[in-house]
DNA sequence: CATGAATGAGGCTTCATTCAT
DNA sequence: GATGAATGAAGCCTCATTCAT
């Protein structure tokens, strides 16, 4: 009986924190972190402010979570292509389109934990996810370039620009709204021709 | 026997707005937005806070007035390159370096107002910024496609994958930290070829 | 298990609530809203200041209710004077009465509230505050011109006379304090007999 | 000459002081001393900030200046009449009629000096005018008790009630808008009948 | 004496966090 | 464990007053 109702009770625990986590994410990828009031997440997530504290010791925790979530989704999809059949520029040009879809379904996450800065503590941790993106580029652009499919580059600058470019087509005002699921494809397509034209062709600019 | 509106007072009060200025870009650059107390900003520009009030009505205005000043002055460098002699190529190749070079100079506001969210005063305003930085490089590329230098192409996408690209490159932690003068040469170097290479190359990663 | 909206919480979060509204009381008719300070009012209800924005939005809010709650229970009084029975010379004293009496009675809101301008918000109220005991006293004199108890006159202008004469003899430092019983009650009797003989013999002055 | 020059100066310093002062009682007759702040009295008077303080030591001394002055203007009005010809009656009604004419006329600095709340200062002087309209007013009904023109009364009470009820007719919002001469005429002749009617027939009322 | 820039205390309000129930 | 009321530290801004020019 008590074991029953302990897992019950573990079950209901976990549902919550998977709420939270869903409240505060949606809210990030609104208005920021500047305007994901603990307050506010609480009630989206249909629970008393103080509840959340049962779960996350601080906002800054709560928030270091939800981005490690994301994060940790996100690279293991691009883990997987990474691992997967296929040449270097496949995978990079994979890789992106991958990520440029999802965040172009999902409430625009990356805007909120690639870019905007906050307390101390969250920057860190976003500082290390943007870092964990730059891996995976990396890897495949050494790759590439041990298959000498991409000519040598300073893979460092190389990865950061694809993690920025993709980023501010994702979420800056400069490219078009894109609404229709076509307009999606094509913008998915340009910016992952983008980083593979570049990664491909660089050293060839000067 | 009036107030000598004098040539030394005027100079003062003008220098007391740079120091303003200043100080919050400095703020700005260091911290985000958020970080930008205006008492600080005042103490920093060795004035009391309400001092500032005299200078800019807001703490709105004061940052959209850091924000523009510092974009308009990359604007014009820009526009001067891109109505230079040389190739599209060229233009595209030098703007990016430019940028990038004058960035790792000063403190890197382009991170603050490239990316950090805030007050829709200062959003709207920064929103702005980036679609300027992005009407240079359409400019940019639209006339490479005209020459036949650069293949057709989503213009909107890749200006904005060429802004993120540097601006990422910039602040991201991703680009290893660039201390000597060797390095940051390097940095722009990379950069200004990845973006580049990538519009060069448009198209053909397919 | 969920949350005991207990009925000592109810009782506890209304008592709060009336805390507030009476130190916003007694501080608005000490100093005037002026030196009504959010702060104050707080440790006076004996809650802290962000308590305060928990029961009311704002400042101006919180005095508008002092305001309304004040003169609500006031009117409500004068209208049961007003349709009880005696002639409407009995009515006019007897409200003119009653409310000097009570404004006697408790601290002066009378003062705070019937002159002091503010904020637009406040101020709006406070105009209607005086124009709802206007009209209570309107409709007294027009009943007892209908009935040739009183004389014609001019039914707005004697209504504001009546509300500024007991006023100022409530508030104003004309009248000698009235500290004992007794000389209470001879102010009532002196202010209602006033008004009275003002509305009775209106026209005979001339 | 240096003593043509100082008797220059003189004049000009006395006309400074008047402009001050004619700037603050516009001031504080539309917006209360609340509005009224030291800058916006300065170049409404075409002077500094700083000028101020070499004619008034601060605020609330000045303020008390534009009241007393004010006062005494009346109140030098309101003797004459006191020490005219004719019955208590006709003192007491002329008295309050000319203050509520002039008070319709100029705008209407009674709300603001008679009403308002704010610094110590100045509430203090604000009592002693209403103190001295109320010494007057005393007067005229002790001389009309002495002839039995008045019966005996409360002359406290009265003079407050007097006090009181020109001035909300004045500046209430009960009153209806008096913006033509007629019906200023009007009222002035409904207020000063209501206070005269009064006085008259105290004690009547029980 | 005039000027107006500078000061800085103090007000209102927000919100992450704690705690009695 | 859950609730949501309470806390209190900051933050932005205003404005009477001072002071260098």
């Amino acid at each position: 009986m008590a074991y029953q109702r302990s897992e019950k009770m573990e079950q209901r625990l976990a549902a919550n924190r998977e709420r939270i986590l869903g409240a505060a994410r949606k809210l990030v990828s609104k208005g920021g972190l500047r305007e994901a009031r603990m307050g506010t997440v609480a009630s989206e997530a249909g629970l008393s402010t103080g509840a959340l504290y049962r779960y996350f010791p601080s906002k800054a925790d709560l928030f270091v979570d939800v981005l490690n979530a994301a994060v940790d989704h996100e690279i293991l999809i691009l883990d997987k292509i990474v691992e997967g059949p296929g040449s270097a520029r496949d995978h990079l040009r994979n890789a992106v389109a991958s990520f440029v879809r999802r965040a172009l379904r999902g409430p625009n996450l990356a805007y909120a934990f690639i870019a905007e800065p906050t307390e101390a503590d969250v920057d860190a941790a976003r500082m290390l996810c943007r870092k964990q993106f730059g891996e995976v580029f990396k890897r495949i652009i050494r790759t590439g370039i041990a298959n000498h499919e991409f000519p040598e580059q300073d893979v460092d600058a190389s990865a950061a620009c694809i993690v920025g470019a993709f980023t501010e087509a994702l979420v800056g005002p400069i490219a078009p709204s894109t609404r229709g699921t076509k307009t999606q494809d094509r913008l998915i397509d340009a910016v992952s021709s983008f980083c593979v034209a570049a990664v491909v062709g660089a050293g060839t600019g000067a």
